[in-house]
DNA sequence: AGTAGGACCTGGTGGC
DNA sequence: TGCCACCAGGTCCTAC
């Protein structure tokens, strides 16, 4: 479920609490979960980190834990009661309990021993997420634009939310050719782009259903989405009833008056 | 190269 | 209450 801004959110609400920790015992609860627990147990966590959607505890003196929470999971420091029902695995510190919290069993948590082990495209909100690489991103697409936008692989961290706002922000209708946009679309969806995803932070994420921060709280923003989740409601910019169609297989929204 | 469909999983909701 | 269809902040794989 979770998508930048979320992850963002937990990575931040965790850092706060766990780095420097020490890791006592670890409690695998979902069969499907394989760790070696003489890697880790034992470990003080380095460094909490984002990359995309990945969710990285540095251990020290090396390895990695790395979490992907899909749709459904959550990493939670303080868990409100009731909502530990679906924890897969139970990180035992010397500072306190970090849930994986993982309903559908989709999400993922791996050990690595050398870095990062998965590839992944540009992070839109670091320095070299410029108008000019998305440019050469995009020009070199006949598809959606909307669906090159979730693509991990080209761009890090956007899913169905941000990126169907962030082509509302930028006027730009979700099913135009991705090498059909001129010049002055692509600098109008970068900025789309970037500040969606740091309003969305700056409001701790959007929460519909399972997303929680690291301290077990809702997010705020999905009081302030144009047109995810909004079919039939009006466009706030021109009162356009919003429309819902299926792109890739999932639901996007988008104004038909103003965005083309 | 693109796109549709299914797989992975489980739960919530709305219609009849 | 029961059953059914469809929905879900993601990603990967196969097949036309």
């Amino acid at each position: 479920m979770p998508e930048l801004p979320e992850v963002e959110t937990i990575v931040r609400g965790l850092r706060k609490a766990v780095v420097g920790a020490q890791v006592e015992k670890l409690q695998v609860i979902d069969p499907h979960i394989s760790l070696p627990e003489k890697e880790i147990i034992g470990k003080r966590i380095a460094a909490v980190e984002r990359r995309g959607k990945y969710i990285i505890l540095r251990l020290e003196p090396h390895g990695s834990l790395i979490f992907h929470l899909r749709m459904s999971g959550r990493l939670l420091r303080v868990c409100p009661p009731g909502e530990g029902k679906y924890s897969r695995l139970v990180l035992h510190l010397d500072t306190g309990v970090l849930r994986f919290i993982n309903p559908r069993r989709l999400g993922t948590v791996e050990f690595s021993d050398n870095g990062f082990p998965h590839k992944l495209g540009l992070e839109p909100l670091g320095s070299a997420f410029t108008v000019r690489r998305l440019r050469g991103i995009v020009r070199h697409s006949r598809s959606p634009i909307k669906l090159v936008l979730m693509n991990q692989h080209k761009i890090a961290g956007l899913g169905n939310i941000y990126s169907a706002e962030a082509l509302w922000r930028a006027r730009i209708d979700p099913r135009r050719p991705a090498n059909s946009l001129t010049a002055p679309e692509t600098r109008a969806l970068h900025t789309g782009i970037v500040e969606v995803l740091k309003d969305a932070i700056n409001h701790m994420g959007t929460t519909f259903s399972d997303y929680r921060t690291a301290d077990g709280d809702k997010g705020g923003f999905q009081e302030f989405l144009a047109v995810y989740g909004k079919t039939g409601e009006p466009c706030p910019r021109c009162g356009t009833e919003i429309e819902r169609i299926k792109q890739g297989g999932r639901s996007t929204y988008l104004c038909p008056k103003c965005q083309i």
